[in-house]
DNA sequence: AGGCAGCGTGAGAGCGCTCTCTTGACAAGC
DNA sequence: GCTTGTCAAGAGAGCGCTCTCACGCTGCCT
């Protein structure tokens, strides 16, 4: 409250915004560019005095930095990249990525670093966003879902910027990711139907092109070898994750084998098809087929019955992904990391056990 | 394919990134700066020459302007930010946020703009979020789901922050707007329900807090009076948008009037949940009480029966969000504008006609 | 022939910041 | 009393770009 910026306060401020400057914080304060610039980036080398009279600076001012001046000379952009390329199945019908968007931005926001949203939807789109995000823009990319033939880490990985995948690629790729352990949810899951008796038990399996797909199956597997049960090619179809592919999928299984006891489905809404299809058919659920989903999604309590299903640290799995990339971005390592998170099985009334004969 | 930049490849670049420069391209092309400049702005006065040869550099080089440097002189950062304060049920009950995203992603990446996603998730990172925001880091702001209270939109205003918000405002405010016309939704629905041949209709309406809810209410009353029916207060109870909260409300209603034939829900999850409970209640549906819901989310086809909604054009709203902020920003004009886009009713089975007595 | 508008082009300043280098003050060691 | 070391603080360059201004050229009008 000392006289220093009593007058300070129309000194000089940026041209057209009105926005406060370092240099009028430095007028006000009665010290030079340098110190009020230490001041802000925290550095040690400024004595209390001085720390204190450009902080009442700033206070008075409103002085925020000004990001593209900083960026300019840092050749840091502390913002982070996030690329959404998914055509249109799994975006809409779960609440996967507003989930996952959620933990990225508490952990960027926890760090003080911006998020750049891209959703390429067509390839020009992704053309021109490779072209951003190698430019230098960003500091580092996170990639979700990311579909085989996709160039893009490649092409970010050849330009040096550091990236983070969310959910293993399908090819191996020295590349760091964050994913849910699919694999031992599924088994989970499956060894749920068999514990509970069922000895005739399907899958409904997400495409084979998406890993997703692939460890869920891989995990049904494992629960029917760890029960000594040999699998029934008959008792696996592949569908493509949405309601409408569930059901299909379950009519050509019931055609199959008209004993089946059980079903896993790689979706909630493959398995909330997958329902309407066998009571459809006339038969009970859980009393004849009992039925898990995958995801936990808020289709999983609205079906009747409400759908047994696994739930998946989707926040959880943003804030790692995040966290990842900064530590590359900040110790400069180029070492590849992966953290695979554990899922939580969801029991509800579509698998229940039944107390029948 | 000229001689000039037969060996401007090494020319000057940036010294850390190894990125070119527009004085990299200048010399490549053998011009100025300003003239690279002026190609990579679309200005006219270039000549045909000259403008090839940039262009030339240009590609040889991989030239991206540097952001950071064009915005510290321009004061404009070509970038939007998008702000998603929605405390946990919307966002994850339906796809309305992924949608809305995508729509406004797609038309900011067709005016080259960024998209900077702020979800705060706390007081401080509201507060955060604020300054950000009205510290000149982008352009303009897209705020979706206002609840009354917040401070953002005047506190932006007071900047001199261009602002849209999604969804029209709880309290008028001088502030141009987007939204779905969800008293006409509504009042199509019921109407719907009514030319079946429905008489005794209920509603579980959204928090008299937010203005879908109002407005949805408001369809309902419309489309009663339509009819030339009086609204019975009995009949109308209020819920949270929840799966839950709409099978609590069926039972009050189902208690109050048993006679009821027909249910409007302001949601789908409500829907879903009323559904629930009519079923366990022993009646069927469509045959003894039909009823529709609200914004044909995946939960929508999943039920059994698949419930009748009203599906909005959400992408079409993010689209129309972002082209109104960025004709703002352009124009430099203060005018507000307001959008209301119309929104469809999808027939299913939960309210086919029945053919019963 | 002279004047001048119009146009393409270049020179140069400067946006707001960081960071290196230098200075000056002071304490400690010989 | 001198050097040496330490540390706060300032001077100044420069990040890559845009934009104003000035310049020289052409072509048209008087």
């Amino acid at each position: 409250m000392a006289g220093t910026n009593g007058n300070g306060r129309g000194a000089i401020a940026n041209r057209t915004t009105g926005l406060a400057t370092l240099e009028a914080v430095a007028r006000a304060a009665g010290v030079s560019r340098a110190t009020v610039s230490r001041v802000v980036n925290d550095s040690p080398r400024v004595s209390p005095d001085a720390r204190r009279s450009v902080e009442r600076a700033i206070e008075s001012l409103g002085y925020v930095p000004n990001r593209a001046a900083r960026s300019l000379v840092t050749r840091r952009s502390d913002s982070i990249g996030v690329v959404i390329t998914e055509p249109t199945g799994r975006l809409f019908s779960d609440p996967f990525f507003p989930r996952l968007l959620r933990g990225i931005s508490a952990e960027l926001a926890a760090r003080d670093r911006q998020l750049v949203l891209v959703m390429p939807q067509s390839t020009a789109d992704q053309r021109r966003a490779a072209g951003y995000l190698s430019a230098g823009h960003v500091d580092g990319v996170l990639l979700t879902s990311l579909h085989g033939a996709d160039p893009l880490p490649a092409q970010l990985a050849a330009r040096g910027v550091p990236v983070v995948v969310g959910g293993r690629p399908l090819e191996p790729a020295d590349v760091s990711y964050v994913d849910v352990d699919n694999r031992a949810g599924a088994r989970a899951a499956v060894g749920h139907l068999l514990s509970a008796g069922r000895r005739v038990v399907a899958t409904i399996a997400g495409p084979a092109d998406m890993t997703v797909g692939v460890d869920r199956l891989a995990g049904f597997r494992d629960a029917l070898a760890d029960a000594g049960i040999g699998a029934d090619p008959a008792l696996i179809v592949e569908a493509d994750f949405t309601h409408d592919g569930g059901a299909e999928a379950m009519r050509a299984l019931l055609a199959r084998r008209s004993d089946i006891d059980g079903v896993f489905a790689a979706s909630d809404a493959m398995a909330a098809g997958a329902l309407s299809e066998i009571l459809a058919a006339g038969r009970q659920v859980p009393d004849d087929v009992a039925v898990v989903g995958y995801d936990d999604s808020p289709i999983a309590a609205a079906t009747r019955p409400p759908l047994t299903s696994v739930r998946q640290p989707i926040e959880e799995m943003g804030r790692e992904m995040a966290r990842l990339l900064i530590e590359a971005i900040e110790r400069g390592e180029r070492a590849t990391r992966r953290i695979v998170l554990a899922t939580e099985l969801v029991p509800r009334a579509s698998t229940e056990v039944q107390l029948r004969h």
